[in-house]
DNA sequence: GTCGTGAATTTTGAATTCAAAATACAGTAT
DNA sequence: ATACTGTATTTTGAATTCAAAATTCACGAC
């Protein structure tokens, strides 16, 4: 049938992605988080499963597996034979979730302090000053895209694989949150400020220093969020 | 039609259940979490659909929708177009796991020094002497099911929605841990003196003590866990 | 005997269908 | 006019159906 790509040795192609297609569903998933995220649909309106499909073109079957995705994450509430609604985004959980996320950061700064290789915190200094090239130049999107991947990296280099599911997971929220309170991507210089003490922490090996830095930069983020929250 | 119920003020049945059923894939989600925690379903067995449908006697669509919750709690693994597995205890995971649930712990207890009121404190001390007794009678079951309770009741005072979603979640995680290493029940007297550590810090509102007690309590559960893990 | 090929079977993914619940609406009585 | 009751419509919950992918197994080449 096929004449050329069958007749491959199972170790030539090593690091062989999985490479599987995604389910619908997960496309699906991953399109309505981001529009929850971005709001574009707006916080406590009614999900129409119908509309959906239709703007989607899929059936319900998927959308509704999606929806339970969703729900899950907290990014949509399922009322039993009334449909899904977004989520609102409650100020006083959002302060819930920095509070518990400035603890994770902290672990975070321990683990690192003991277990980045050399070339970890190469690389991680590497991304930094990538940030700070794209600070100088006001490319705020691409920052925030930075800003972003090096604490993901953070979370991945600490080695600790529950910590990462737990970040990634509030780290969702915290967007989601962001985008409500109209910040993408304010307290700019000082967030600057606060990496470069991070960065340092870690090259210095200093556990105590980096959890220090670390949490203190969350709850600053936190802060700020905040105020955002309040003053809409 | 109905000639005596459909008179009712509005607020006189004020503190009202919402009272709602299930909706099917609920029930099921919940009685796989079960199955799979006490191990009817065996670590890194494939699911067959059909045979839980049929056993279930549902179809495959609530079954379906309540294996995706499962797989949002790391219950189970869905591999596309392969249908879902039951995740393996992995001992490094779980030593993650409890590295992580160790600063929740902590964090429970300085807020918790802050926010219990002293209603609930003495509701605590309460089921600690009903547990107590429990010990004394050496019955096992009620003794760790007034454990859980506590220890729920501990993380609901904390006052942080988020904290006590992922001990939540966490918790879940370790109790199939705990099954899989064999050990329900064990460690019993020493557990019994850190709870009784945990309530003396909090009656004394002492915040560090909580905290320390609590990590503790949480540091050495983790390590009898592990150390049942490795003996298998 | 081992390995590879290809059809038959089973299992999963997704759409459709059917039933039950909720919502919207109209008519009537007060 | 307002509030209630019963009906029509819409929307959701769950089963069924259909299609696509994976697994199994038998056969044949080396």
């Amino acid at each position: 049938m096929d004449d050329s790509a069958d007749v491959k040795p199972p170790e030539a192609l090593d690091g062989a992605a999985p490479l599987r297609r995604l389910s619908l569903y997960e496309v699906v998933a991953e399109q309505l988080r981001e529009m929850v995220l971005e709001g574009e649909l707006v916080p406590g309106s009614r999900i129409s499963e119908k509309r959906l499909c239709e703007s989607f073109e899929v059936s319900r079957t998927p959308l509704r597996e999606a929806l339970k995705v969703l729900a899950n994450e907290g990014l949509v509430e399922l009322l039993p034979n009334r449909g899904a609604k977004v989520t609102e985004v409650d100020p006083r959980e959002v302060a819930d979730l920095f509070e518990v996320m400035v603890e994770l950061e902290a672990l975070s700064g321990h683990l690192l302090a003991r277990r980045a290789s050399d070339d970890e915190i190469a690389e991680l200094r590497a991304l930094h000053r990538q940030m700070l090239d794209h600070y100088r130049r006001q490319e705020r999107v691409e920052y925030f895209r930075l800003n972003q991947r090096i604490h993901r990296r953070l979370a991945e280099i600490s080695g600790n694989g529950v910590l990462l599911e737990l970040e990634t997971a509030l780290t969702l929220k915290i967007t989601r949150a962001r985008y409500a309170a109209n910040m993408k991507l304010g307290r700019w210089d000082e967030s600057a400020r606060e990496h470069e003490a991070i960065l340092e922490a870690l090259e210095r090996r200093d556990g105590e220093a980096l959890a220090g830095a670390m949490r203190d930069h969350m709850r600053k983020t936190g802060d700020a969020v905040l105020e955002g929250l309040a003053a809409r």
